[in-house]
DNA sequence: GGCTTTGCCATAACGTTGTTACAGTCATAA
DNA sequence: TTATGACTGTAACAACGTTATGGCAAAGCC
């Protein structure tokens, strides 16, 4: 059967294959930014030629799929880890500033995620279902806070999207400029998302 | 002298040629969305040729720009409209519910003036001069809030881009969804914003 | 009036993009 | 050993933004 034979192959050097041209798309984003990432370059980068990103990734679709995929995954973990402060509502304050953290530390995976860097890439219904993951991180913290009585509203959805919503608009704004921040407008950048998050939580809790 | 030679020629029927590009861009966008943005398709539509848009706006980037203007001032003036809420921070709620209010009724011009629909189009000076306006309208609602004593920081420039932030950051998601929102969506969108705005703003007036 | 200058326009082309048709290669199965 | 079938490279395609070339009409100058 052909479908034993294609299995059989996949095990070995062909996954390398696969790897190496997600590992030169990755490294074209992070040193050159969304713009290095043509068809051409990516596979001279891998040492192949272009057919081999339609071969493992179907396209360039897929291959922005796989780094969309693949940011995600460490988007996620890092929401997951972000370490609860002590107070109420602690997690979630946790996690809105992993939230940022995150996106300053991988501008431009994040300007492929979430700013349609790349033209107008409509990711699959596997890269989306990756992605909810990091909301779903978020939205327990909601509810933790909600079985502790921090919270001041039973529409824990809405509370997590409004978190959620705060804290991508407040980054995209700061991400929007190409050139590199000047001092003040970083600072301001800074005491925005401080603001923007403490007035919210402050919000949210029972007054 | 050519000067004069040009401004005669100018004002006749030359400016008309110059708005029926853009007419025809706009009408592309709406109705099409920025995918049909095409130097070509605009250039038919206008019944010129693709010199037209080079000679009339330098290019596509021009053109885009003059979109990109025009939104901006629409926008801006809706800000400035908006009626303010007879209550703290009236004004500044008020902005909020008219710019998801404009986003909602202008969501192609809104991608590409926020979301970077169209590639990676940087707008020249002069537009961002104009999109700058939008924003000292809200600043302007802050310091009116700061002036009644409404407001419990004095750092009016955070306060007023952590509004900005969440205002565009809820709105951003919201128009994210390329498929027509199903009715829970859009509630959940709804009470979101509400939430998000009735926190942010409880967490910046006195306690 | 004849002539040059000037600025706008259309045709056709260039380079780059994503994508694909065609044929060749090479390992595995029989 | 032979044959099947999956992967690969070359070269081409269409569509995009952009531009070189040449033509044309109006304005200015003698």
């Amino acid at each position: 059967m052909s479908s034993t034979a294609r299995v059989t192959r996949r095990t070995a050097t062909d996954d390398d294959a696969r790897a190496n041209i997600l590992e030169a798309a990755l490294r074209l984003l992070t040193d050159e930014g969304h713009g290095a990432l043509t068809v051409r370059r990516v596979a001279h980068e891998a040492g192949c030629s272009t057919i081999g990103v339609y071969t493992w990734f179907g396209g360039k679709d897929g291959l922005v799929d796989a780094i969309w995929t693949q940011g995600f995954g460490s988007f996620a973990a890092a929401l997951r880890r972000a370490k609860p402060v002590d107070s109420p509502l602690g997690r979630l304050k946790a996690q809105a500033l992993a939230y940022r953290r995150w996106a300053l530390r991988h501008p431009r995976h994040y300007r492929v995620m979430f700013l349609n860097a790349v033209v107008d890439h409509v990711p699959s219904d596997a890269a989306i279902e990756v992605s909810l993951a990091a909301f779903t991180s978020l939205q327990e913290a909601v509810r933790e806070a909600s079985d502790r009585g921090e919270l001041n509203t039973d529409d824990l959805d809405a509370v997590a999207l409004a978190m959620w919503g705060m804290a991508h608009g407040l980054v995209s704004i700061e991400l929007a400029d190409a050139a590199p921040p000047r001092a003040d407008t970083k600072k301001l950048a800074d005491r925005a998302y401080a603001v923007a998050m403490a007035s919210m939580v402050r919000g949210f809790t029972l007054n």
